[in-house]
DNA sequence: AGAAACCCATGACAGATGTCATGCCGGCTA
DNA sequence: TAGCCGGCATGACATCTGTCATGGGTTTCT
């Protein structure tokens, strides 16, 4: 029998994919949480064998929690959930120590044998969000650029961004011009978009 | 026993709520649909009772989707459920005929007990949901002010969006300064934001 | 040690943008 | 019918942004 630990803050979903879970006979969800601090507290009491966890909870990132798992609890494997698949999630996650990253899309049936999978310590990506990371490619913003531009994200004006990441106005628009010639972008904010789109930031 | 049609593209979600729902002994989902037009073409044919609806779809919006079906399909009840709750949705929806509109955070019991509600002629939107819509208010954009506020919160430069909107450059400007006045940014992408998350536009 | 990145900053210039005044037209309403 | 509002446009001006050149400092790799 698997323990499975599940973590989703939408209460409707985290029910439904217990109930389905349930079904199964080799499955069972021996726990439920909302937030993401609240899966880690509760992994720890109840030992899980598989953490089930939704990318994008109120609090922690669904990647936060799966870091913390795999230092505190290496017994447990964890994979994540996910509604909108983002390249750059996918990467962090499996830097993260995560062994299963799924879509919502998929089906039930999937969804129980990536949970066997990852439990006999292998490992399962959704293949059209594999595709998508691998013509995504790596990041070619520098770590500063990608700060920058994700106080970018927001539309504040220059002298904002610049007062946030305490630097000086020139230097920001120096980062963001670089930014904007790396993604092809002809202004910051369509710049931002872009790597958020494509998960660099 | 109440016949439900389903429609959510992420099938995991959509077939949970199904068995979900199949739990109750008066409902029954008699179809399941994972775009906005399968979920039209669906209920034409089979003439469910109840339409529950996700609101975010890979073609048609939930909201155009409830209007088509309250024009063709006036014996079928519909309500929304969603993720990403923003007020203007909300609003839009209701005018759409929409009866019942609820996050999916809701326990599955309250997801039951809405449909049987909504089924009975009554209407139930989400407390917190009402609360936030009231908040937000009405939307202070004229009608054109929206339309090119939209152009803009992909970040594109001016000339494109007065391309888009088939405006000279000079108008566009003028539309987006007042938006920018009526939201209080400082400049169009944060007003685009800013009517964004209050469901102007 | 030297090259190659990256980090931070300044200054200058051109082009994009935000703001304001002004005007014309059409529809609605008092 | 006169006024008001919204749609559409132009021009002028100040400011904001994007780009480029330049330079000094640090870290990393060869």
């Amino acid at each position: 029998m698997i323990r499975i630990l599940l973590a989703d803050d939408e209460h409707l979903i985290r029910g439904a994919m217990a109930a389905l879970l349930s079904l199964e006979d080799d499955l069972e969800v021996v726990a439920q949480a909302a937030t993401g601090a609240e899966a880690l507290a509760t992994a720890r009491v109840v030992r899980p064998d598989v953490a089930v966890i939704d990318l994008q909870m109120p609090d922690l990132d669904g990647v936060s929690v799966a870091q913390a798992l795999s230092t505190h609890l290496p017994t447990c494997s964890t994979m994540i959930v996910t509604s909108h698949g983002r390249p750059g999630h996918l990467k962090r996650a499996l830097a993260a120590g995560v062994r299963g990253f799924l879509p919502k899309t998929v089906s039930s049936d999937v969804l129980a044998t990536v949970v066997r999978t990852v439990h006999a310590g292998g490992r399962y990506v959704d293949p059209a969000l594999a595709a998508e990371a691998i013509s995504a490619g790596d990041s070619p913003l520098t770590p500063r650029e990608a700060d920058v531009l994700e106080l970018a994200l927001e539309g504040a004006p220059i002298d904002e961004i610049a007062r946030r990441a305490s630097l000086s106005p020139g230097t920001v628009r120096n980062y963001l011009s670089s930014a904007v010639g790396k993604t092809g972008a002809s202004n910051r904010h369509e710049a931002a978009r872009f790597a958020r789109a494509r998960g660099w930031i």
